[in-house]
DNA sequence: TCGCTCATGTAACGCGTTACATGATTCG
DNA sequence: CGAATCATGTAACGCGTTACATGAGCGA
């Protein structure tokens, strides 16, 4: 009668979309297509799911009967399904989240393209720039309309895009402080060999 | 003789695991060990990969001519192959950077468990921040060891390690400054049902 | 000799993304 | 009437992670 989320036999649950289902109706019913809705709103800054992870996740949850499918309480549409959370269900996931280790980890192209940005033509490298500094203003407004903004929101809401909201501004600080400097070091920057031998001799002595 | 990275047909190519090697071997010759150590070093902040995806992808360059392999220079041990970045290679790497989209996405388990905090015991969720901000402590210390350490950084590392470290700095600074209000508010809020229908109405609006 | 670092690879698995398929309703 | 939104789902694919398999040198 393990109620463990994901049947696998190895390695240590990262959080996936089932648990990330499982945490959002602790928050109240909700549709499929709601679910889709609030992750790309309030946790767009941390995690990401499409439709064809979120159907089959409940459709699993269902049968785990981790959430319990109320059909439709509509009037108009026919083919609505509102998931309502278990005690199982709430159980398991509070259980999991006991259990998840502190990930936090980014996937980065922006990174990469400004590590190698001499490889670049030096209007194309700064158009990039830019976009990403226009990108974060984005963000930070959206977060900003987030913690305060007319959806009554939460403490926890409030909390994390707070979060959000001082990364963010780091990293746009940090891009509008150095661009032009970034731009005229790519320009006159040579390629520069790495020591392959000795690299990472010094640093990344952690767990 | 198309020299797309990848021979996908659909979708926009995100950075994978072979542009990754590509782009490394643009610093000089290397074996597939010293790949994903520098990965795990100078790039740890912003991509991953382990040898179960570096050897195969290695491969995969190989046989498409983007990189050569010259054997083993060494003395010692017999089985070290060396990869050298071809023209080919070269100018498909720096073709894929130009087309790439700054892509900037984060998958954090923190965030959500901080998120939940409500659902934990107030001590366990001390002891997750507190694990959260030791991490973020060793990070910022690698950050600056490789920022301006022994290993005669380049401008690209200085720059890369120089935005991990205002970014890392920030958060570290936010998390420090609210732990405790996190934890006497995750004890006081009530779980706040969340409104579906209106959810996410005013922000994101974005592309 | 025991264990660590160096060194290369393979196979299975998990799991999310993408594209495809479908259809009602609402609004201009 | 056509487009957008609401709404649910399936199938294939990509691709990285994990675990497994192997072996030589080197220092304690």
């Amino acid at each position: 009668m393990r109620a463990s989320l994901g049947g696998r036999c190895k390695g240590i649950a990262a959080v996936n979309v089932k648990e990330l289902c499982l945490g959002a109706l602790t928050l109240g019913d909700a549709s499929g297509y709601d679910l889709k809705r609030f992750f790309e709103t309030t946790f767009n800054q941390f995690c990401a799911a499409g439709y064809g992870s979120i159907y089959p996740a409940l459709a699993e949850l269902a049968a785990e009967g981790l959430v319990r499918c109320a059909g439709n309480a509509q009037g108009g549409r026919p083919e609505r399904k509102l998931y309502h959370l278990t005690a199982a269900g709430r159980s398991a996931f509070v259980s999991s989240l006991r259990q998840s280790v502190p990930t936090h980890r980014v996937k980065s192209d922006f990174l990469l393209v400004l590590f190698f940005g001499h490889l670049l033509a030096p209007e194309h490298l700064a158009a990039f720039l830019d976009r990403r500094i226009a990108d974060l203003e984005t963000q930070i407004q959206c977060l900003q309309a987030g913690r305060h903004g007319g959806q009554a929101p939460t403490a926890s809401t409030r909390l994390v895009c707070g979060y959000g909201l001082a990364v963010q501004s780091a990293a746009h600080a940090y891009l509008v402080q150095h661009r032009d400097e970034i731009i005229a070091t790519a320009l006159a920057s040579p390629p520069a060999a790495h020591h392959w031998n000795a690299a990472g001799q010094s640093d990344a002595r952690h767990a």
